[in-house]
DNA sequence: TGTACATCAGTGAACGCGCGTTCACTGATGTAC
DNA sequence: TGTACATCAGTGAACGCGCGTTCACTGATGTAC
């Protein structure tokens, strides 16, 4: 339990506090900034404020240190996602859950758009491996909003099955493709995003009538 | 010009013939089995029997030489496209024209499935510019592909300016995924492969009737 | 409440390594006369 | 056709560097009695 003399104590002393979430944090802060190529663990540890030796004491090594990194910014993805799905209408109609649906399909994409190098990272698979399931998952925001077309009855159920895997290659490609800047200039990018999320609910027969 | 005897001298001598495309094959290997990370300039030039130096009579450093292998690498998505292509129907109707589309869309997501560690590369943005555009050029063969469609006359007009990156997202997305492993089991990521080339269609509103 | 002690979370020096790059060079090639 | 010479395409040694990781350690913390 944090009291107030622990919290006096650790901002300035030999113990740290929290590093693991510390140096995810400035990890993730690099990525985002310079990339994934120049991460390295002895400057990650300065930056931090601490020994590179302190790091072992929290990653195995430098690829399980990655792969935390890796995770955050998914964490990132689903957070963007999650934000969107709150500021989105929450009515419960068709075109709610249809505005819904956008919302976050529509944060996917601003994702790449504006973390082009977080983006870079989300998905790469490291050897690591995850024990707990990233939170919020963006995956499962995804479920969650085409159940619910589906239950409202403007996913026909037929789409059901095959439905994630093809709203997730529209949103994940066209993210990709505008975080390597191959969508043109942000104009363009946001016209092509409209036209892809109209795509997704039309090769999805997603309408509200 | 090459004769005979340059031929024979070339082979065994002290000039190499042809050491940039000699590298640029290398490294595409190298990225094809072991990944981008692992790749490096001296290792490269001594699996091809080089000294490290030789490399910068070529690439003016590491990076312009990582640019040079990730166009290869879109060139080698291109001539599967290339190849798809030229196996499928050329009958000039509706349907031979649907199934060329799909011919090089499933080409490009079979980019994914088997050549994952190239997918990985072959869209990364390096500041080397590149010259001369890729050959065969994957965006140009789906770009054709539209227009055949447009011109036989189903894919309708007012989706023709939407269609190539709705398309292009679609099919790069899934590559992407199928990439990173998150399609299943390849059974299953046969399934979703036919899946989202359908949605593709249903998107654009192709259809031979 | 005080003390002994195990455990935790950091330090700091050192390791060997392989990297990308530079340098002065040399052998081979092609060309002009 | 032969020779001189510029140019081309490689060699080999060396550079400094920063990397990830290991080691023995030490100061701080928490707990049992």
């Amino acid at each position: 339990m944090l009291t107030m003399s622990t919290l006096k104590k650790s901002e300035s002393e030999f113990h740290h506090g929290d590093l693991r979430a510390a140096l995810v944090t400035a990890g993730l802060k690099h990525v985002q900034k310079h990339g994934l190529n120049s991460l390295g663990l002895r400057q990650l540890a300065l930056t931090t404020g601490v020994s590179p030796t302190a790091v072992y004491r929290h990653f195995a090594d430098l690829e399980h240190l990655k792969a935390a990194i890796a995770r955050a910014s998914r964490e990132v993805l689903g957070t963007m996602m999650l934000e969107a799905l709150i500021a989105a209408p929450k009515t419960q109609t068709a075109k709610g859950a249809i505005s819904r649906f956008l919302a976050i399909g529509g944060a996917y994409i601003d994702f790449g758009i504006k973390e082009s190098n977080l983006c870079e990272i989300a998905f790469i698979c490291f050897d690591s491996p995850t024990l707990e399931p990233d939170s919020p998952n963006p995956s499962e925001l995804l479920m969650a909003s085409l159940s619910e077309l589906s239950e409202i009855g403007c996913l026909p159920d037929k789409n059901l099955k095959t439905a994630p895997m093809i709203a997730w290659s529209m949103v994940h490609g066209f993210a990709g493709l505008a975080a390597q800047g191959a969508t043109g200039n942000p104009k363009e990018t946001l016209a092509s995003k409209k036209d892809v999320l109209a795509a997704a609910l039309k090769s999805l027969d997603i309408k509200a009538a």
